[in-house]
DNA sequence: AAGTGAACCAACCGCTATTCG
DNA sequence: CCGAATAGCGGTTGGTTCACT
């Protein structure tokens, strides 16, 4: 049995739309809210389908979308981002603020494509097609390295919009706009162009959505989708992973979050801790880590040592990123502060008004843990997006941030990038190149 | 001024994922 | 649990505008 008639084509108008109809669909959104794409249109008074009232407001009606020529610094951004993530359009497009996934794919498809073609760049692998340029000849670990961060950046992405989407749903007014670090995402236009999810309560400043974030990762963690992902390989967990730093400020060209008491790039492995203790990673896979050593060796649903350690590019049992980490898992101390978490995000699961009241608590018990080898974590996040300078100095530099022996080799990855933006750079709208 | 092709971009199509009764 | 309805997504189309001859 088919679906009901809900369509009939004949009579339903096509084409573009008359500023009559947009009025009347603007008109109608302002007062009653869309509810029902497919009433819609009935009730609007408009003879289209719901789902073309549909993209017509999401694609150009909406009240927060910025439209007319972009910016060199957005198209930096799309080029950058498509090299991560392909053309998952709404994941870029959570980078461009007031930019709609449609205008962005458009653009790409009409100019920046052409004008990486024309560069003698691959627009779908964004490499030099001839294999000269910079440190991306051929090597197969640069391949593997954009693999990587690719893997990394996306699940970076999807987890910052569902960010954006609970907060939402949770928030909706803000009068104190934030000055420290706080402050959600809200409404359908966020006041600040980028994430600023994490941080503790402190001073006049509202406290961030904390309670959003883990709501965002258990909702993430149990779907279906992950949990029916059965590849056997390392994917699931570095994504995984990655969406536990999802909150942290990991020096990307379009990230700007520092955890608020200094403890830069922090979050990255207090959250790697944190999902650690869960034991929420859907390790499924059996083949890890098949060295011999105890990192891998639990063959169930818990994360591994081994799972964090390759996540963040150490491979130096020496460097103190990794002790570092190792120290988090085997010392306990996590469930501990887990523990904490889970009963204050609970806590305050019915206090929206007030959702870090508990969790600021376990900032604070964090910010200790965070201490410890801040830089390397904030190097080897730099290297995982290939951005960025990694950092704020310091550290001892043993892991992925000085190139030593790290997964991803942030040296290389920052010759690749700096080449395609360079030669962004370099050639200007005018000019033969484009 | 007219013709032609390129460029642009809003809108549509078809498919998948998710939600809901 | 099932299936319909809905939402979201990526690819493509086609009408309009622009640039060139």
């Amino acid at each position: 049995m088919g679906r009901s008639p809900c369509c009939e084509k004949v009579g339903l108008k096509k084409g573009p739309w008359t500023p009559e109809e947009d009025q009347k669909l603007l008109a109608y959104i302002e007062e009653h809210g869309h509810g029902s794409w497919r009433a819609l249109p009935a009730k609007a008074g408009l003879q289209r389908r719901g789902k073309s009232c549909r993209l017509r407001w999401t694609n150009y009606l909406r009240p927060d979308i910025k439209r007319g020529k972009f910016s060199l610094q957005e198209e930096q951004t799309i080029i950058q981002l498509h090299a991560l993530l392909g053309n998952r359009w709404p994941a870029i497009a959570t980078h461009l603020p007031k930019r709609t996934d449609n205008e962005i794919k458009n653009y790409w498809n009409t100019h920046l494509k052409k004008r990486l073609t024309k560069m003698g760049i691959d627009p779908v692998t964004h490499k030099p097609k001839t294999d000269t340029l910079g440190s991306s000849s051929g090597n197969p670990k640069d391949a593997a390295n954009l693999s990587h961060m690719a893997q990394w950046e996306s699940a970076r992405l999807e987890a910052e919009a569902r960010l954006v989407r609970e907060s939402k749903l949770i928030v909706t007014t803000n009068t104190n706009a934030n000055a420290n670090g706080g402050g959600a995402q809200l409404g359908s236009a966020p006041a600040q162009p980028h994430h600023q999810f994490i941080g503790k309560a402190g001073g006049s400043a509202p406290p961030p959505p904390c309670l959003d974030v883990l709501k965002a990762w258990q909702s993430s963690w149990s779907s279906s989708a992950n949990k029916s992902n059965n590849n056997n390989n390392s994917t699931t967990n570095s994504n995984a992973l990655m969406c536990m730093l999802a909150v942290d400020d990991l020096e990307s060209p379009t990230s700007t979050l520092n955890f608020p008491d200094g403890h830069h790039s922090a979050g990255a492995a207090g959250f790697a801790a944190m999902q650690a203790a869960l034991g929420a990673f859907g390790d499924n896979n059996n083949n890890n880590d098949n060295d011999g050593d105890d990192e891998d060796n639990n063959n169930n649903n818990t994360v591994s040592f081994h799972d964090i350690h390759s996540a963040f590019g150490c491979t130096d049992s020496s460097n103190s990123a990794n002790w570092f980490l190792e120290g988090l898992i085997r010392n306990n101390n996590v469930s501990n502060i887990m523990d904490s978490v889970v009963t204050a995000a609970a806590a305050t699961t019915t206090a929206a008004t007030t959702p870090l009241t508990g969790l600021s608590n376990i900032m604070e018990n964090f910010s200790d843990v965070f201490a410890y080898a801040p830089d390397d974590i904030a190097n080897a996040s730099a290297a995982a997006v290939g951005g960025g300078e990694g950092g704020g100095g310091g550290g001892d530099g043993s892991c992925a941030g000085a190139g030593a022996s790290g997964m991803f080799d942030i040296q290389e990855n920052k010759s690749y990038w700096n080449s395609i933006l360079n030669l962004v750079n370099a050639s200007p709208s005018g000019s033969p190149v484009f």
